[in-house]
DNA sequence: GTCTATATTCCGATAGAC
DNA sequence: GTCTATCGGAATATAGAC
């Protein structure tokens, strides 16, 4: 991995861990044994390296899509359920909504690739759910968009929140999502 | 309202807005026309006040509580339900949400308030939901705290991505939240 | 309770040597 | 690509006058 990359993924790390106005360039230097300008020669401005984890993220989400292209719904779903159990494992929480939360305070740049990142995850997870409604592996009422917002709503929203009540509530929620699209009416 | 109470109303406004690293006291006193240092008469530390924006919300939320007591547990729900609408057209975003995914950035005494606010919604959701399925007004199969933890994510997160996808989306969440609930087995 | 003034620390960012 | 050195700005916080 290059020095390039190593930023990338630190910096991916500490915004889902401290949030985007908690973590400092030092934060990094100190990680990588390098000095603080050493980063601005990768990055010339937070802003930048907030824009590059994004577009991290984004490339990581379409080769998932991909790789997941030719499975059945089921297993596609859980790939992406998956994303968040590995997540909550390291203590840290989703990087959309970690950065929503701080979106009044960050540049114009960062909003809009957080907004390209989040459309994607609705577009591929109404995807899943629309073709599991076909094939009769799913079941559910609302619209699939609908669905899927109520599905990643659990499921970001379950990282946060199981850091405040109990850690076991991130599995109660993830099992239910499961168990609740398998209903049938 | 004293000017305590207002700087505790703004802060509130601020962190569910921007994140609390990202305010300043200047962004307070400048909204009250007064100076930095009249903040920390009031205020010693930042966390001081960020603890004072906690019990001012855990105090809100018995309140309502107390309000409620005697309604239906429809109307509870709904009471708690617009909670998150009334965040939602002051286009903020809750503050649990928002403290949480800055949870390892600030001071331990926040989090522990976080954490006491945070239990009492979910003991409230999941009381409220517990009364409706006996009064078999609500229907669900998960048990009342699991069920309680979907709705509360569901709205806590609806809350930030419907700040990424489309405003509308928020209502949609809320409305199949309601809708599922009424729903036979 | 609010002010002026200031101390201190930290952070993002740049210049220029190696 | 990384270093040293440094600038400029912002933020938390305190001292002491009014």
């Amino acid at each position: 991995m290059t020095t390039r990359e190593t930023i990338i993924a630190l910096g991916d790390q500490l915004i889902r861990d401290k949030g985007f106005n908690a973590f400092s360039f030092y934060d990094i230097a100190r990680s990588l044994n390098i000095k603080n300008a050493s980063i601005h020669y990768h990055f010339p401005s937070k802003t930048d390296l907030g824009i590059a984890v994004l577009k991290g993220q984004q490339d990581g989400l379409r080769s998932l899509i991909e790789a997941y292209s030719k499975k059945t719904p089921e297993e596609k779903l859980l790939a992406f359920l998956s994303i968040y159990t590995r997540i909550k494992a390291e203590g840290k929480v989703c990087i959309v909504g970690s950065l929503a939360t701080d979106l009044n305070s960050v540049d114009e740049k960062i909003a809009v690739e957080l907004k390209k990142l989040a459309q994607e995850i609705l577009s591929w997870v109404t995807q899943i759910l629309d073709e599991g409604k076909r094939k009769k592996v799913f079941y559910f009422r609302e619209s699939s968009r609908t669905r899927a917002l109520l599905i990643i709503t659990n499921m970001l929203a379950a990282l946060q929140v199981s850091r405040l009540t109990d850690e076991n509530d991130f599995s109660s929620i993830k099992n239910a999502i499961i168990k609740d699209l398998r209903v049938k009416p």
